[in-house]
DNA sequence: CATGAATGAGCTTTCATTCAT
DNA sequence: TATGAATGAAAGCTCATTCAT
């Protein structure tokens, strides 16, 4: 997460600074999942973080700013996650599959993360336009779900629809694990997907 | 919505007393709706709902059990909607489409009401035990698909999971007619109970 | 000063409120003009007029909306002390005298008030329109000087010089008696008039 | 404006500091003419002379050293204007009408500079100490005074009444140049001269 | 029951100033 | 000499809640 481009490691300034930038990220994330974006004030970030309040705004215009620069920058991670070891090549279900594990691990992993995510696409924390911002990280997706439509693997439905029956409710076992305090052990996960795939599949 | 029991229309009084707090609820609604919880003041619900601040502590203890109230009076309200024309007797095939299009209707219709649930189930704005107590309103499903799964016509999935393929993604489907201000048409909506039933049936 | 009107009496309730208003103008008055603007936080002012920080915003919307009503209410003070007395009949030369000493007397009695008022129009802490809305108070001059123009008692030059060379050095009077401590004595003041009458007359 | 002493020539990077001086001094003016002196933040000063914040402690102990500095060095400025061409044998009407009209040209031309005095002059943003320092650039013009009161070419009243009377209105016409954008004419100085001098002429 | 006025605590943000380099 | 980064303290302002009526 939030990782550092590779550039920053030749000057040790840049270093310390985009570090500090970063602490403030996780520091908002941990304090808004915590306690609700209307109990994470500026003043209890920068004492997580370790830095002074005025420090936050060197790097970040305001609070709403550090809302959605934190919404955008896991965004970021979670397409990059989404689509590791993916390949356009690969067939619709086997494409799919790999995808959709990607994320069922992501969002069994960093639950932090994905928490954040969602209490951000169902309140007004974030502006709208940067929620529509954060979209583009899923496109190899859609263009899967096209070829599959096409080839008649897939369900003829819009995007919305295979979004809400295969993706969605991976975000709902996300909650109960992180309410219930439990694992989603491996014979659930299974079942997840092959449930995945009946909804979808033609 | 905010439905009053019959026996207030015997006390003139006692009326004007619940069309307080019933529009004190409403005004929480759609501020908390329009500009999230750490934007809708005490204050401002008060003007909206024609009364003085003061008057809401009448009401309410503060201001998280105005919220925890709002939130079980439309939890149950959902669930009353849920299983209109229900009955213990009707097949599981048959119940559960009557069930999953009451939702659906609800999720549609009641736009402000949905989506105001949908917020406090992905964030720390109602307390947890709220929350859970808001899930007995449920029941009737569960014993729907317990009966399913043990006559074979539903997968022999969790509870957890048949939620999470059949119900939530209605949820979605809300959001986004929502954020993209359309409507669902008819077409996708059997489209979407076919999904559902294709995700969960045996 | 600050005077209240007489229909206030009739509440208690108003009379309180007004009261306060009040004091908190005293207050501003006297923290801007011993610190300068910038060094009469609201926190100050609240304490000096003992209230809490946040009635002021009850009755002002922010400290540029305090500075502005307080200008203009002194502007307005300031209108009826120099024309007590004074009648349109009156002759140029004897109207003028009066509302001169009228000036006068204003200006070395409510020393507070006078240097508040000179620093506004020296400043920005004031809104431009504000200073302009504030001119109004001083119409009964003009027409007295337009007369004197025209019966050739007064030197045919614009009002603003009449301004400079009449009125404007009271300030400067004040300023120095401020600055010093000093008294203006009566013969300072017989002199003043003479040099301001020999400055304008035709 | 802001003269450098000759000296400085002869080392160039002495000549380097000292423009940076000069730069910083420049922004002050600036800042605080047109947002008072609340709306002028050292790190805004800075931005506008480019440099970094840190650099204006190299060359004033504070912000109230850089102002007062500001002020008297503009006073220096005003003084030498004011005497230039000025010389002791000259006679009194002959010796002032040169003075005033100096006086006129600053004020009229070096608006910026007279506005931000007059300001100093009504406000506590220059420390008292400091606006005494600034008086003696005015000397000789005091001793000139004092010839005249003893030849009787000029009324027998305080220095400060003739400065009230004579010099003070001037700045009244440069605030109002100020204010309504307007140029003073050619016949409205000419007046002007005129009502100064038949204000303190004997 | 109902309220407008009042408030202390706390919020976001800014500022004059310092420090490490 | 010069700086960008950093900050404690404080600014203006808001809020959930209470109180006198």
């Amino acid at each position: 997460m939030f990782s550092q481009s590779k550039t920053d490691f030749t000057k040790q300034m840049r270093l310390k600074t985009e570090e500090k930038k970063i602490a403030l990220l996780k520091a908002t994330l941990s304090l808004i999942n915590d306690n609700g974006f209307h109990d994470a004030p500026m003043g209890k970030i920068a004492k997580l973080a370790n830095v002074s309040p005025a420090t936050i705004y060197l790097y970040f215009e305001n609070k709403q700013d550090l809302t959605n620069q934190l919404y955008l920058s896991l965004k970021e991670d979670f397409g990059k996650s989404a689509f590791e070891g993916y390949s356009e090549s690969m067939g619709v279900y086997e494409g799919f599959k790999l995808i959709w594990h990607n994320i069922a691990q992501y969002k069994l992993n960093q639950v932090a993360e994905s928490v954040f995510l969602a209490q951000c696409d169902s309140t007004p924390i974030v502006t709208k336009c940067v929620r529509m911002a954060g979209l583009i990280h899923l496109q190899p997706l859609l263009t899967l779900w096209e070829k599959g439509r096409k080839n008649n693997t897939i369900k003829p439905i819009s995007d919305y629809l295979l979004y809400a029956y295969s993706i969605y409710p991976l975000s709902f076992l996300m909650n109960m694990k992180q309410e219930n305090q439990t694992e989603i052990c491996n014979e659930t996960l299974t079942k997840a997907w092959q449930t995945s795939w009946d909804a979808i599949k033609q």
